[in-house]
DNA sequence: TAGATTGTTAATCGATTAACAATC
DNA sequence: TAGATTGTTAATCGATTAACAATC
């Protein structure tokens, strides 16, 4: 029986991953809900709700032991097996994207990127090998790769994504503003910039009012 | 009397926005709930239910037309006076940021960037001109900046915060995952771009089980 | 008129918050 | 034992979906 995990409480393991991360690192053993919601502006009761969906992790009248509940989000979230992803599109995005340095801890890692442009194939990003767009079948096969990032204009993406597709790729994080179609079986997760600036915008005009 | 709108319906507002102003750039005239919905994968409940809580603007039998919809959707994000953006920050990110064109048709224009290296100082990019740091205050004020987007490196976050805030910055759109203190007279968006790469990991493994 | 589609109320579903027993 | 804090059930809140009258 596997029970159901909301949305909402598989966004928030990342930052509870987080912040355990930086309390270890100040060398605390312990941490309460509470303390661990205040960090992140949650309630106690948010924390442990989204805490014992996955198991009972704490201890009655202590708390968390830190490096124990890092350990256990870490294992939820799949971290143990490195996730190596592909960038497709070498534009401003696509190169932010490749010297990103937050996906490391989170167990992610660059290995190839693509581009249709051949003079930009062949050199390196952050020591990450652009691939001809051509390539991508054998290239993605041969690195193992899970993960496609979606980096180019909106009127390639959709081509982008089919070649992920069709080279065998298990999920798609797509940074174009466009409604992809994939198959059931690959993972699409979008990630939309306009959304919130848009809301910012939004925000401040009602204020004005 | 103002009804609440919920941050759901705020999200989606840009993605109907985006919808119809395709659908107008096809020369199209009229939409049904049932169509927009079916773009961008919502059902038509959900779209009229949106759309009603900023009043009617449809017609019964018929549908929507599709270039007064898009106009009150624009009017409704505070798109007719522009608002004036400042990227903190010239990494990879910050100039990722400053080169991308989505954000000019929802109602954005980026005025300046900011940085500490007095060696990007007075450079361009993208023809937004890079001002040092330390004149932040002056060059908000002059250039009437509503927004400050932060895109420096996380252990100067909240400095770039600060800074924003002292200049009299109305939001800020956060890029650095961590959470920020600001005066509740600010609006404070964060764009985690972990938070969508974790849940495409967690989907992944739950899936390999 | 018949068919289509909106706007709105009611029903359902799901997520958050509150309360409290269990227990360290 | 008294105090603290978890895990879990119940209550509340909010968002989505269903149903249907209004009307073009």
């Amino acid at each position: 029986m596997k029970k159901y995990i909301s949305q909402a409480t598989v966004d928030r393991l990342p930052l509870y991953f987080r912040t355990l991360q930086l309390a270890e690192e100040e060398g605390q053993m312990i941490i309460s809900s509470e303390e661990l919601g205040r960090q992140l502006d949650f309630t106690p009761e948010q924390v442990r709700k989204d805490l014992t969906s996955f198991g009972q992790f704490g201890r009655k009248g202590i708390g968390y032991i830190v490096a124990e509940l890092k350990n256990h989000i870490g294992k939820i979230l799949g971290l143990e097996s490195k996730r190596r992803l592909a960038i497709v599109g070498v534009g401003h995005l696509g190169a932010a994207l490749a010297n990103y340095e937050n996906f490391d801890s989170l167990g992610f890692e660059t290995v190839a990127i693509f581009d249709v442009d051949e003079r930009s194939v062949g050199y390196e990003i952050n020591n990450i090998k652009i691939y001809d767009f051509k390539k991508m079948d054998s290239v993605v096969k041969h690195k193992r790769i899970d993960i496609g990032v979606i980096a180019v204009p909106e009127v390639h993406a959709q081509d982008a994504a089919d070649a992920l597709v069709e080279a065998g790729i298990k999920g798609i994080w797509n940074f174009a503003p466009v409604k992809l179609s994939v198959p059931e079986s690959v993972e699409l997760v979008n990630e939309d910039l306009t959304i919130g600036l848009s809301t910012l915008g939004y925000r401040l005009t009602q204020k004005e009012l």
